[in-house]
Formats: C-alpha cells, sequence, structure tokens
DNA sequence: CTGTTAGCGCATTCAC
DNA sequence: GTGAATGCGCTAACAG
C-alpha cells in the first residue's frame, strides 16, 4: 500500500502539503492540489487510519459493549448507531458483556486502551458507582437503557416504571382483580423498575398488592412457560398475567394454550418491549412498546455532538413506552 | 495514560527492557522484570494498542461485514465469532452492508483502510468476481453464508439447495400434490439454491413443475402475509406452501388462520432457517434448521489458524441444513 | 501557500 | 541480558 511519502514524491511536493489536501485542512493551490490528487489515485492511496490515530490522538472509533450480540433486542440499538456513526466516517468496535460485571469491566477497559474516542456502553451487571467513577476520570460515554441520576447527561433510557404501570393498568382499567405478573431476575434494574410500576399501577387500582401473585423470571421464554404453568395450577382465580418481557410472555402464551385455555377469553397476557416477533404471535401479543432504535440513535447523536463536535441535535429525556393493543388482553372471564 | 517511556523511567530500565517484559519476547532477568512489572502497575500503565499496531503492523482487528445488525438472523452467527475472537484478544469491527453493492464495498474499503489483519464477510450484493480479485490481492478474508466454487477454501456456507430439498420433500412424502412456493428475491443467492432444491424435490416426487405455483416474496414477513391470501383466493387446489424463510412463514400462518382455515388441517406451512422465534408461533413452525451459531464460529477459527497461525482447527464443509418437525405440516386433507 | 521538523507510543534490529 | 537507535505513516506546529 502507498503512503503519504510515495504520493509526496509522485507529486513532487511535500508531505505536508499532502497531509493537507488529505484532511482538507489549511489552503493549497488548486493546481499542486490536483498533482497530489492525481498522484494519490495513480498510486491508488488510501491513508493509514493507524497511523492517522498515532499522530493526531483521535481513533474516529466509538466502542460498544452491549449485554449479547445475538437475540432480536440488541440488534435493534445497534443497528441506528452504527448507520449514523458510519455515515460520519466513524467505526464501531462491538463488545459483549454478558451481563457479567467482570466481561463487561474487561470490555470497557480494552476499548479504553483501543484509545476509542468514546464508548457507548449497555451495561447490566456493572455498579452505578463504577459507572460515576468512570465519568469523574473523563472518560466519554453514553449510557444507553439505564438511568443513572448522578450522571443524568450521560444516560439515554426508557422509563421502566412507567411503562409498567401502564401496562398493568390496562388490566386493572379491564377489571381484572387477580393478576400474577412474572418477573426478570431482580439484579436487572429494569426489572426491578418494571415490579415496581406493576405495585404502583395496583395501588391506583386499589388492589392490594399479593406477594404470592409474583413469580420470579428470568427473561427467557421457558421461564415464562414454566411460571405459567404454576399460575395456572397454583392461582386458579388469576385471570391476567403481566410478563416482565415479551420473551417471557411467548412463554406464557404457549403454557396457557397446552393448559387448553384461551387467550384472552379465560386468561389475559401482556408483555413488554414489543420486540419484532410480537406482532406474529397467536394471538398477537399486547405489549408495551418504545423505540429501541431510538436509544442507539440518540446515543449515537450524543458522541457525534460531544466528542467530535458536530452541531447535530439529540436528546436524554427518558422514554416513556406505550401500549400497543393487539388480541392478548380482554376483560376478564365472568 | 502512561507511557511506556514513564515506565522505563520509573523502572531504571531502557525502553526495549519493558517492551520485552510487556510481549513476553526475548531474555529478562527475574529481578528488572519485576522491577518493570512494579512500574507499570505504579503507573497504571495500559499499551497504547494504536502504537503497538503501527509499529507492529499488526491491528488485532478484524473486520465484520453483515448485511444488516438487526434481525434474529445475524447476530446469532457475529455472536459466537466475537466471544471466540476476543478471548483471543482480538477486537471486531462490525460494518453494515445493507444488500447494496455500493455499501458493502465502502465497508470493505474502509475496514481495509482500518487495517483490520483480516475480514469476515457477509455479502449479499458484491459480485463473486470481485471476491474473487480481492483473494488474488491476498487480503485475508473469509466469506460466510455463501459459496464460491473458485475460492471455496474461503467460504463457510449452508447447503440451500439440499435443505430446500428436504424441505420439499417432507411435504411430498406426506402426499402432497398442489405446494405453492413463496420465494425470496431472485437477486440473492440463497434464494436461488433454495427453489432450485425446491424443483428438484418436486422432480423426485414425479410432480410437474407449475410455475403458476411460484409466488414471489421478499424474505419479510410481509410478503409472506400478502402472497399467501393470493394463494388461498387464486390456488383453491394448494395443500402446502413452503415458505423460503421463516420470516415469510409467519405471515402464511396470520393469513391462514386470517381466513378461518387450521393448520396444518387444511393448509400445511414449512419454512426455512429455524430462526429462534419459529418455535412460539402457533402452531409451532416446521422448518429447516442449521446451524447458524456454527458459520460465524467456524469464521472466527478461520481467521485464528489462517490469519494469527494459531493451531486451531476449523472447517469449511457445506453445512446441510436438517428438518425440524413440529406442528405446522401434516398429511393433505382429502 | 508550502516545506521542515518534531513527535505520537511502541517494536525491533543491532551492538555491547 | 540490556540499551541505543531507527522507523511505522501521519499530523501539527513553525518557518519561510
Amino acid at each position: 500500500m502507498a503512503t503519504i511519502k510515495q504520493v509526496s514524491e509522485l507529486a513532487g511536493v511535500s508531505l505536508a502539503t499532502v497531509s493537507r489536501v488529505i484532511n482538507n485542512t489549511g489552503q493549497v493551490k488548486p493546481h499542486t492540489k490536483e498533482r497530489v490528487e492525481k498522484a494519490m489515485k495513480d498510486l491508488d492511496y488510501r491513508p493509514n487510519y493507524i497511523a492517522q490515530s498515532l499522530a493526531s490522538n483521535k481513533s474516529n472509533t466509538i466502542g460498544y459493549v452491549v449485554p449479547e450480540l445475538h437475540g432480536a433486542f440488541f440488534g435493534a440499538m445497534i443497528s441506528p448507531a452504527e448507520k449514523i456513526l458510519r455515515n460520519a466516517s466513524k467505526h464501531v468496535i462491538i463488545s459483549a458483556g454478558h451481563s457479567r460485571e467482570e466481561d463487561e469491566m474487561s470490555a470497557i477497559e480494552s476499548l479504553r486502551d483501543r484509545r476509542c474516542d468514546a464508548l457507548i456502553l449497555h451495561l447490566e451487571a456493572v455498579s452505578d458507582d463504577y459507572l460515576v467513577k468512570l465519568a469523574k476520570e473523563k472518560v466519554m460515554f453514553i449510557v444507553v437503557n439505564r438511568y443513572i441520576p448522578e450522571i443524568a447527561e450521560h444516560c439515554i433510557s426508557i422509563d421502566n416504571i412507567k411503562g409498567a404501570e401502564i401496562a398493568t393498568s390496562a388490566l386493572t382499567d379491564l377489571g381484572h382483580k387477580y393478576i400474577a405478573y412474572i418477573s426478570g431476575p431482580k439484579e436487572k434494574d429494569d426489572a426491578v423498575d418494571r415490579l415496581e410500576g406493576h405495585k404502583n399501577a395496583l395501588e391506583k387500582a386499589g388492589i392490594p398488592f399479593d406477594t404470592s401473585l409474583i413469580f420470579p423470571g428470568n427473561f427467557q421464554a421457558h421461564s415464562g412457560y414454566e411460571q405459567t404453568l404454576k399460575i395456572l395450577s397454583d392461582k386458579p382465580e388469576v385471570t391476567a398475567i403481566v410478563c416482565a418481557n415479551d420473551e417471557m410472555a411467548y412463554g406464557a402464551l404457549g403454557a396457557i394454550r397446552e393448559k387448553g385455555l384461551s387467550i384472552p377469553e379465560d386468561v389475559s397476557v401482556i408483555g413488554f418491549d414489543d420486540v419484532e416477533f410480537s406482532q406474529f404471535t397467536y394471538p398477537r401479543l399486547t405489549t408495551m412498546h418504545y423505540a429501541k432504535h431510538t436509544l442507539g440513535e440518540q446515543a449515537a447523536r450524543w458522541v457525534l455532538a460531544n466528542v467530535y463536535n458536530q452541531e447535530i441535535n439529540y436528546n436524554t429525556d427518558r422514554i416513556v413506552p406505550h401500549l400497543v393493543t393487539r388480541d392478548s388482553i380482554s376483560e376478564p372471564h365472568a
């Protein structure tokens, strides 16, 4: 591969001049600029990003730590971020944190060693304190799908409490009194928040909170299935199940059908996330929707604005999910 | 951030020595090694990957071009690749090609400028010739989910023809005579291959190929829905529909239900890919399964073996999908 | 407008 | 074993 030096020799100018036309910095006489450009073309010159990074102390690279790469959920957020960043000639390096503190931290470390200009962090295991500390070290990063009051301006998140409140309220509004809840893992913030929202809604509706109606899930379909089986046998009075995410709702639908009951006539089911597939379940799943792509999008914009000083706006307001009414909930049976 | 120089000063040794203990290259007296290590710890020294790359002419970075980042399909392949590579202390930069030739080529170019040590390419628009040429230029890359005879040793792919043959045969074996086929876009290799497999199966079963039973889809759920509606109204004799991928099958299921028909009693439906969600449809989708994660996994292993000379085995044999029998197909109605 | 020079942080000969 | 010197390819003052 040709270097800047070869170009300068072929064009009969100095290194600096070539650098100038490459980066469009400083003034270059049109004529010499042409010569340089011709030389670059002739040599099929392509700038060496690595060398540029070292010299300019900017890598034009953004590190993105995500819990997992598979599953429909994260791709929806990464996708718009990658698109925006790439349009701005930035590269994104992706690392999976696997929801384990150790992995998340090592991912961050290695991304910093890589001299990423900024980090987009979708973390689930690392503590708030760690991130607050990171902010104090002046590391440029934006947290996605998580809210930390001390560094709110570094966060782009959704309001899980309000969202869950809306979900359960949709059920109480229909007249449901016996509502089971399949929760997410209690280590995860969003799971905790969603459960809280559920409680709030019950309170508003004047329904006493009953711990025995809370069933522990792990956000995966299978746990939704298992817990629903348990609900159906242990709590026959239940007329509605709210699942802390869509995947568990899929499991719930399967379990209910398996027991020969119909949805929503016998049991209503509501989910959370409105994953792409949720429109294809049978019956079609009623769930809480929020623009997942917006999270990634705003994160990318934050980076462009705050790290690369581009004139682009973004906002870090918490996103409030809204209800998508499909076919899986109705009034309770008599 | 501390540099190697500061470490050398603190430890009272030369730059070279520090470099030696960092890279574990050459002999260093245990005692001085300790001193250096202490200095590194004291300064919280972290090597600068960028500088290392420039000096060593290796970036320890792999570029991964993928059609799209969203959707359940690609994540399943990227995920294991990222994991394997990261365990080997490599980073992966991801770029989306959006199935457009221009985007795919520019993604490759920019990844090469980035001095990626290797590329993992999941391409849909770029021509075979382009890739053959790339191979001649000694670019290190492995192609995923695509087979190009001239550079077979650069390809990790599945056998779509055989897979589709198995799918349709499952139907003919059950006695179906009137089988509609919803195809993928004809620009995509896998779509073409799958249609060919379908034809082969019909031939084997002694069923004449009827063009009017081939309906053009685009691999998306909505087209499966639309085309199924058309099939149901135009070709009432059809007792089974084979969809070139699962997503279109989801649409088909919805359309059939909407018409008040039952699955599989009235119409059988079979898919291809066995995407994660396909086990949650109702009825559960019978489809062609293959280990998507294997593609990414073998690609990563290829890179480790061929680019980083690690002693690790991999194989580039074409993967033959197998049938996963669930609940969406049965004998045709009388 | 353009050339000279000095690093960026590190790996790697080559001497000692 | 260890150190000094050179260069990777490019950017960024600083002169002129």
